[in-house]
DNA sequence: TCTGGGGTCCTAGGACCC
DNA sequence: TCTGGGGTCCTAGGACCC
């Protein structure tokens, strides 16, 4: 029924992305402990290979261990994803020359179908981090298997084993043996802390035990997702190629805020610029939207002090893409949801967002059996653009969303947007 | 005595990913 | 004081229909 693939896939993956991408353009972050910030500079997002080392992980809070960094040096930078957005397209370009199908997989991974390569394939893989390194500057690994899963874990060893000299070939089925006896099941792909749990409570520890797990059991501990998972192992492709890249489903802006958000009129700005941004993005895509989520929650971190979380949707009929529409439902959505006391004082909430879904190209959007009387006028979103992007975002805003800004974020560390603003270019001096 | 069964659609929540 | 943001997929359970 299933046939074992023998297709080979090639992951090719930045080594530790964002921090390599600040280090194209500042030459002291080289050989020294980096993290990345997330959005508030809350927590670690990315680290270098030093920080590391020194035991710092993923989504640590910033301000837990702002002592431990100082004592030893850690630069902290925060997140600058404009440029790490224009370095991604790069990467992928230079990608183009060494494969006709490719399936971008993240901000920092790209699926590279090397068919037809023959024993040429690890070579060829080769030339095409090389290529990463000397046309964008990034460092990558390479890892290739017959299934996606396995492609990851090939990226795995690639990384963690100096022997493969950065890629690592899973076609040859006595080295894949090698590699999945020693690869603990918490390091694979699309198994999370739950699905770790209950197998090591099976007894299955290793990649290769997983690969070997009867599929009914697998469903049985897993449903259909982890029986996949155990096909992919065995070499038996379920994850599909997709080198043409499936209409969206969801569309979210959501953001954290500097200081708790207690009066209805500072939740609304929050909200406001959110829906705005969100009709942005929309149009950007060349979509519209049918449904719109508004949801905002107090502090989960302070269980001691009152919590409160609501999120309401509204239908957008005709489905919209206009700043106007987005805003509208936006806020009356998220005055339905407020709660406040009579004085109007609320919780203090500490994120906000807006998540849109049925979304359609603007083409196939449904005509109305009564439209509006007024339609929206798309000549003002395209004039609303297009200052934004000469003169740079929230050139113009709406009213609603204010320039006070009480819920902005915090970055206070972000580096120049080296390469898509003229005003930020870096400057050589001879 | 005995009170249907099968189908669809929607939503909330969980799990996972980067 | 201070703990990210943006996605996908799957399941269970309720509402509803005939």
């Amino acid at each position: 029924m299933f046939e074992a693939s023998d297709k080979p896939i090639a992951l090719i993956d930045c080594n530790n992305f964002y921090v390599s991408c600040e280090r194209l353009f500042d030459t002291s972050l080289h050989g020294i402990p980096v993290i990345i910030l997330s959005n508030n500079d809350g927590c670690a997002v990315a680290r270098s290979e030093e920080a590391r080392a020194l035991g710092i992980k993923m989504g640590a809070p910033a301000f837990k261990m702002r002592d431990f960094m100082e004592r030893h040096g850690v630069k902290a930078l925060s997140s600058n994803y404009t440029l790490y957005g224009d370095l991604s397209r790069r990467v992928v370009d230079v990608l183009h020359g060494y494969s006709p199908r490719l399936d971008p997989y993240s901000i920092d991974e790209t699926f590279v179908d090397l068919s037809g390569f023959g024993d040429r394939m690890e070579a060829h893989a080769a030339r095409m981090r090389q290529a990463v390194r000397t046309q964008v500057g990034i460092p990558t690994c390479v890892g290739i298997a017959p299934t996606k899963t396995l492609a990851k874990l090939a990226n795995h060893a690639a990384k963690k084993n100096p022997i493969f000299g950065g890629v690592c070939n899973l076609m040859n089925p006595q080295v894949r043996d090698y590699v999945m006896d020693r690869i603990p099941i918490g390091e694979i792909w699309g198994v999370g802390p739950a699905t770790e749990a209950k197998l090591i409570a099976q007894g299955v520890k290793t990649a290769a035990a997983l690969r070997d797990l009867p599929m009914a059991l697998s469903r049985k501990i897993g449903t259909v997702v982890l029986e996949r998972l155990v096909a992919e192992l065995r070499g038996i492709a379920c994850i599909d190629f997709e080198d043409v890249p499936p209409q969206r489903k969801g569309m979210a802006v959501t953001r954290s805020s500097g200081t708790p958000m207690t009066t209805f009129d500072v939740l609304a700005q929050a909200v406001t610029a959110h829906a705005t941004r969100a009709a942005e993005k929309l149009r950007q895509h060349g979509l519209v939207a049918g449904t719109l989520t508004v949801f905002f929650h107090t502090n989960p971190h302070k269980p001691d002090r009152p919590q409160h979380s609501a999120s309401r949707s509204v239908r957008l009929r005709p489905m919209s893409n206009h700043t106007f529409d987005l805003v509208d439902a936006a806020v009356s959505a998220a005055r339905r949801g407020w709660r406040g006391d009579p004085s109007g004082n609320g919780c203090g909430y500490t994120k906000a967002g807006v998540i849109l879904d049925d979304l359609l190209p603007e083409a196939d959007r449904p005509a109305m059996l009564f439209e509006p009387a007024r339609p929206r006028d798309a000549r003002l979103t395209d004039a609303l653009d297009a200052i934004n992007d000469r003169f740079g975002k929230k050139t113009m805003v709406l009213a609603r969303e204010g320039f006070a800004g009480e819920w902005r974020l915090r970055a206070d560390h972000r580096s120049p947007r080296y390469t898509t603003r003229i005003s930020e270019l870096p400057i050589v001096k001879l």
